[in-house]
RNA sequence: GACCCCGUCGUCCAGCGGUUAGGACACAGGCCUUUCAAGCCUGUAACACGGGUUCGAUCCCCGUCGGGGUCGCCA
């Protein structure tokens, strides 16, 4: 019944004039899925036949971050720049027949060709936008090669993906109103032209198109952020998309699995950060430690960290839990598993250090640490419960001052868990130093 | 301006002629608790408007309004 469909052939096709942004990565991501999941080919293609804008650090940046993104293509890159020869012969075809002609010489005697376009309509079919039709009076002639020598974007575009047999262009809305440019061009060379399908722009919470006006949005900038990459390809791939229902958190195999054009939304859709965050935090749950470790390394340089050991960054990951929503989070929630001399954050010191039996407190509690055997985080709990059972005391008047005195802030992960991972000489020098400071206070 | 596209909670999505319009983020409250998180529970919150079609419209059609895209020898 169902006619068997040839595997697809699929490209991405940035053009290295700048950083690669949420939006192309999606459009990557979308191409990505398709082939994946329909057995077919995705190829990256670099558009970089602006000579003026073209970047060759930023090719590289590109490819390197759609690499990260754990994208990976089949074919190529493939630059376009390096292939030339490929767009005159069919450019002078359309002259010889007639369907195309040489514009007015420019000041310097080079003519352009171009290809003239008679006023038709023109009917594309998009697999997410459906029948678009467009009055061919809407049209003008289309430039196929500039005076300089080199392809139009349109003609380059039409010649690339025919000659690499590309069978679906899924890209950007932005390109929609090419789209019954390049048909002509099709049909002017007599080639099948390719299934089109665009995807919905994303805007900034302003509404207006993503920029760097709306912060980090580069890859780059997500990356150092520390953003894991499966987070953001589930985030990305559920902006425009849904498996339908309810289903949110999916691997990327499900992602794979359940993607498919026809579900595809027409309505951009507005880049939510939190919402990537408390994503990102999800994936790092459910991280194993000796991966976060790895990534949060690269993140570290040139901080105390640095020379930090991959046990120590994992135990100390392990202990921040779920705390940390971002790789980026961890220099600062981290700071007192530093050895060394905490700073003692005021506000913490004005609440938990103003009882006038804090000393007395700690200084029992140094006792008892002291002592505390098993040194392990129930050793530990069993000691320090034990103390408040003796005074008497809310197990919170102990916990707080103590807590202050090892991390010198007012929040912290579990305080038995991070005795443990501190160990009793770094802990009972921080207690000695916190009583010092109370006995000058007070 | 012309042409094209779009319009469900603040945001992302579900819905596909009959629903108490559902989920998630965010927000608010509660539980838990040594703090902060996390987790769990509860709550606030939407079909842009006006006409049709229909026994019945969020859903189909038309218009209005609102938003966006494109109009380069840029890609």
């Amino acid at each position: 019944m169902n006619k068997p469909e040839p595997p697809p052939r699929v490209r991405f096709a940035p053009s290295p004039t700048g950083s690669l942004h949420v939006g192309g990565a999606r459009t990557a991501l979308f191409n990505w899925l398709f082939a994946r999941g329909r057995g077919g080919t995705y190829i990256l293609r670099i558009e970089d036949t602006d000579r003026l804008r073209s970047r060759e650090d930023l090719s590289r940046e590109i490819i390197a971050e759609l690499g990260w993104l754990g994208l990976d293509w089949d074919e190529g890159p493939v630059f376009q720049s390096r292939r030339g020869e490929l767009y005159l012969p069919p450019a002078e075809r359309l002259l010889e027949a007639g369907l195309a002609y040489r514009s007015e010489p420019d000041p310097e005697g080079r003519t352009a060709i171009i290809l003239r376009v008679e006023p038709e309509e023109i009917t594309v079919f998009d697999r997410v936008y459906g029948k678009i039709t467009v009055a061919g009076s809407e049209l003008k002639d289309i430039v196929l090669i500039k005076s300089d020598g080199s392809p139009a974007y349109n003609f380059a575009c039409a010649v690339d993906d025919h000659e690499m047999g590309i069978t679906h262009v899924i890209r950007g809305d932005d390109h929609l109103p090419n789209t019954p440019k390049q048909i002509l061009l099709y049909r002017a060379l007599g080639w099948g032209p390719p299934v089109f399908a665009h995807l919905p722009l994303i805007l900034g919470a302003d509404k207006t198109p993503l920029s760097k006006r709306h912060g980090a949005t580069s890859l780059k900038a997500f990356r150092e952020a520390g953003i894991l990459p499966d987070a953001l390809v589930n985030y990305l791939a559920l902006l425009g998309w849904s498996p339908g229902g309810d289903r949110e958190i999916m691997t990327g195999e499900e992602l794979v699995r359940e993607f498919s054009l026809k579900k595809v939304n027409r309505k951009a859709a507005v880049f939510d950060h939190q919402k990537l965050v408390w994503m990102n935090g999800r994936y790092i749950q459910a991280a194993a430690p000796e991966e976060l470790a790895e990534r949060l390394r690269p993140l570290l340089a040139g901080t105390e960290w640095e020379s930090a050991s991959p046990e120590k960054l994992q135990s100390v990951i392990s202990l921040l839990g779920h705390r940390l929503k971002t790789l980026a989070d961890f220099t600062d929630l981290a700071g007192f598993c530093l050895e060394g001399e905490i700073g003692y954050d005021p506000e913490a010191v004005a609440k938990h250090w103003a009882g006038e039996d804090t000393g007395e407190i700690l200084a029992e509690t140094r006792e008892a640490i002291e002592r505390a055997e098993p040194f392990t985080r129930e050793g530990l709990e069993e000691a320090l419960r034990a103390v408040v059972e003796r005074r008497g005391i809310k197990a919170g008047a102990l916990m707080q001052p103590l807590r202050v005195a090892l991390t010198g802030r007012k929040d912290s992960p579990g305080i038995f868990e991070i005795v443990a991972l501190l160990g009793r000489e770094v802990t009972l020098d921080r207690l000695n130093r916190a009583l010092v400071f109370l006995g000058k206070n007070s």
